[in-house]
DNA sequence: GAATGATGGTCATTAACTGACCGATGGTCA
DNA sequence: TGACCATCGGTCAGTTAATGACCATCATTC
């Protein structure tokens, strides 16, 4: 990295001296307090009333310290979204236990989906706004496919436990496994979303657990009737 | 701080946002990270053969950063040998304990002086050195005295000892309080210094600790039988 | 529909850091 | 003894990271 004008035999080359480590790590921390500070100021006000200034002063930066870092204010909202995904796809992935009744299954799906978002109210929106196919963020098509890949794989593991119950006898053989797949999807969200978009935001996440168990009662019930 | 070709109306003021504690605290880090990597070194190899060079390569830092935080090498090793010094300072101060007897209070204060310089062997060198008015680095006036003051307390806990040992009877009381004290000091640093410059690196604390005992009771019961 | 205010993004400037270089010093060998 | 060499404290031209005033844009108000 030399400029034109340089003195002869005085020009930089590359580092021989262990500090190249060290500021990789120093970049890379800064990358992480940014995340950090911009996911509380994104879960606690939501995209659009979250400014990049406020990002900055919580990450205790500058605001063109954020361009050195992210591109865009999208590009950090889409960082985050991408880790709690992975971390949520993680969690479903292990769901799955077949030594227990395809029923079982179903409750533990459920409380591991309710408490995940209970917990992350604005990450539920987006995941809605997948799943419904209007985003209201711009994201570039890669992060894009990477999340609706990863919300699909939710509903697949419920289809899974189906055609698991199916199989064992649990559930009659000529189930119709997409049809109750959405059924149960629905009625899980639907459960959340009364609770996050109610406008109250003191829900208590003991209650919707309660009615998310009893709804899933009454829908195994009427499986195993069809 | 503005360039004569500034362009008007764009110049950087004094900041307002939060980063300057930031920078501050960061600034504060890198001191004493440098601080730590020199205090290593010095007490692994002594001042004169560690290089500037180790010394930033230990810090994961460049030659010229060091010199951003500290105007010398000699200076570095000021700052390490006054916050050592304070610390031991602050131990012996807190030592003179009046509810025991006075030769009880002359065995606590050699566990103490032992145990610090045994675990900081060059500390000890520096202590003689400075003890003994020829001292190897040019520190500034201000370092100077403040060291020599702080060496010098310890030598007059003793004499606060042996004063209360005669005030109390425990010692006879036409005792050369001077001269016992002088003896005892030597007694210390003789027993300690053998051990640090046999040259074999490996000496047991343990060894050294019943070598004092042994010594003190000795010179204990030579101060009682003046 | 002009004025205003808020906000995402830019860039001239500054601060932090780097390492090749310099001069002094001490050791070595002819 | 003096030319040579290696080492090391300290310097500084150059590079990288960070700053915040500024700009363009867009929604809102009057």
């Amino acid at each position: 990295m030399c400029v034109p004008g340089d003195r002869p035999g005085r020009t930089t080359g590359g580092e021989a001296l262990g500090s190249e480590r060290r500021r990789e790590r120093e970049k890379e921390q800064r990358r992480s307090a940014i995340l950090r500070a911009a996911r509380k100021e994104f879960f606690e006000k939501g995209f659009r009333s979250v400014t990049v200034d406020t990002i900055a002063r919580r990450a205790e930066l500058s605001k063109g310290a954020i361009y050195l870092y992210f591109k865009s204010k999208e590009e950090i909202y889409a960082q985050i979204l991408l880790r709690d995904i992975d971390k949520f796809h993680d969690r479903v992935e292990t769901l799955l236990d077949t030594s227990k009744s395809a029923s079982d299954n179903l409750r533990q799906y459920a409380d591991v989906y309710a408490a995940f978002f209970l917990s992350d109210r604005e990450l539920f929106r987006i995941f809605m706004n997948f799943m419904l196919q209007h985003n209201p963020v711009n994201f570039t098509p890669n992060i894009n496919d990477h999340i609706v890949k990863s919300t699909n794989q939710t509903v697949i593991i419920i289809e899974q436990i189906l055609q698991m119950g199916v199989n064992r006898g649990e559930f009659p053989p000529d189930l119709n496994i997409r049809v109750c797949r959405n059924a149960l999807w629905g009625l899980l969200n639907g459960i959340i979303a009364l609770h996050i978009f109610s406008g109250r935001e003191e829900t208590r996440e003991e209650r919707v657990r309660t009615q998310l168990r009893e709804g899933l009662e009454v829908f195994i019930k009427g499986l195993r009737a069809v």
